[in-house]
DNA sequence: TCCCAGCATTTAGGTATACTAAAGAGCTGC
DNA sequence: GCAGCTCTTTAGTATACCTAAATGCTGGGA
């Protein structure tokens, strides 16, 4: 028998397919936040590497491809497009020069600032209208799915 | 004793990076997920519309794209994958001949729920490590970040 | 010293996914 | 029955990812 295989689906406490859920919202998450972007003319990978950038200073680039889960050929391409408009620059490691230091430049971290108060915009207000336990159970999902991701 | 992500940790009293916590949660898993896929020659979209299409029986193309917040020419490309993989079929709706109604074939409804379980495997054996309220904070943040996404 | 193994990065070629714009086909109202 | 609307597809373009292969640098062993 197939117990059931068009169920319904949303929010209800349905157990075995919590693993669905979480692919489910995260992929509508995602894909919001895509169509949020608002510069046009910089992806929306580019833009997450610039933030990174701006909060924690320079990294190499198999730095910035671990972060991002990336291969390091991708992340390479995603530099180039931030090298290119201006808001990054390469700059050799004194120490080893394999490695190339990418670091924001005045205007990528103009960018990474802008671009963060205005998805924060919306995102926050959506947030703000929840009910305390509601938004520390989004907290607390947040800490647990980042840590997974990670595993 | 708690609070603590292993990551960057913005001050400790920073409640209002919430809204980065989710996307840096989202994007995290996401790109997991992507990694994630075994089968190799079909994207993540076009997986997911198979396991739509398998839940909730024939779609239309336009539906498809709501479903997913595309374009529906984007829709219509990754169904075009899914048919000429064999997976999926489209048949003129009698009702409305303007309207083409997408729906599984055998192998995509095998392909659908061979995928659906590979996947569960990974994140549902992550998910069972954590505690009931855990698991329930995860749940409840699947709701309502959907609905957020929906809005 | 010199050469070679290995690491960091880039380049090249290919695929998936998304968009806009515009064309084709069918329905519906007047 | 024609105009105008909706549904779908096609065409062209861009982002982002991959694997494989080339380049450049470091460091250890003959």
């Amino acid at each position: 028998m197939e117990t059931d295989a068009s169920r319904e689906h949303l929010g209800t406490t349905d157990e075995a397919s919590l693993g669905g859920q979480v692919r489910s919202a995260v992929g509508l998450l995602y894909r919001r936040f895509r169509s949020e972007r608002p510069d046009g003319t910089l992806g929306d990978t580019a833009l997450d590497v610039l933030t990174w950038l701006h909060k924690q200073g320079p990294r190499t680039l198999t730095q910035l491809s671990d972060d991002a889960r990336v291969a390091p050929a991708s992340m390479s391409q995603s530099v180039n497009r931030l090298t290119s408009a201006g808001y990054a620059i390469r700059t050799p490691d004194p120490n080893d020069r394999r490695k190339v230091l990418i670091s924001t430049t005045p205007e990528g971290a103009e960018l990474a600032l802008a671009t963060r108060a205005r998805r924060n915009t919306w995102l926050d207000g959506q947030l703000e209208a929840l009910s305390p336990e509601d938004k520390h159970a989004i907290t607390r999902a947040c800490a647990l799915l980042s840590t997974i991701a990670d595993s």
